[in-house]
DNA sequence: GGACGCAATGTTATAGTGTTGCCTATCCTT
DNA sequence: AAGGATAGGCAACACTATAACATTGCGTCC
């Protein structure tokens, strides 16, 4: 774990949402000096992904923190398309359920992509508020 | 339903796996012509999604056509690796275990994507034929 | 110390994916 | 024929990601 890295994860665990990897490199870059390139960060996510420390959620092209990194989970979000926020959860039936169908297909499953968008508790709670 | 929506259609079809947009551009252009601009093709696009005729595999950032356009189903993907081939399941279960976990939440959810990632059967085959 | 290996990062350029805004053509309706 | 609605053409641009190559810094081995 050098400087770099922790620095971008600390960046991602400060924005409290999903962050693109070029939101990433505006924040990470010094003021008045030359950008971070793109490859670095890109490189940067890659490892933490293969620490299991970040996932990228694939239908917003943008990475968040893993809530448990201890612990090799599947990733399921929650993404709220009002606010942006994103909520990941655990629900070990659902891996068991994805499990048994690639049996029946003989898929042999590496990875695991599940996001469901919509709005999130505090959105619909707030658009009830105002009667729309 | 146009001429270049069905022809769109038929492309994705006649493709067998998923298919990206610039590829598609590619492949509705008449020899020797104009390439048909980008937002024409990503407006097709928006139309088959919205009629159910055509899932997003968001992984890929690639197009498939739906198998059961008549119905109102969960995309759910199993994606080769190798092949590049997917395949498209139905399994309600999975929807359910969704809702039973969006509504702990409080989530209101108005789309889904469940997205496997591996071999299929066929590559898994031929590759221990191989030993490998 | 000098040579080498290696991992991480920097640099430059480019490829791939998707959108905005505006205009034109066509068709349908009245 | 006028007017509106829908589809498509077009130019420019924005966003996302990777390729290819150079550099830096650090440890090890002789």
């Amino acid at each position: 774990m050098t400087a770099l890295r922790r620095r971008i994860l600390e960046l991602l665990w400060a924005s409290g949402r999903p962050t693109g990897a070029y939101e990433l490199i505006k924040a990470v870059t010094p003021r008045d000096s030359r950008p971070v390139g793109p490859p670095t960060v890109y490189r940067v996510l890659e490892f933490l992904m293969a620490q299991g420390l970040v996932s990228r959620i694939e239908s917003l092209n943008a990475y968040v923190p893993c809530v448990h990194p201890e612990r090799d989970h599947d990733c399921l979000f929650f993404i709220c398309s009002r606010c942006r926020s994103s909520v990941e959860l655990e629900d070990p039936r659902i891996g068991g359920l994805l499990a048994e169908d690639a049996a029946v297909l003989g898929f042999v499953a590496t990875r695991r992509t599940v996001e469901v968008e919509g709005m999130c508790a505090r959105c619909a709670e707030s658009r009830r508020r105002r009667r729309k």
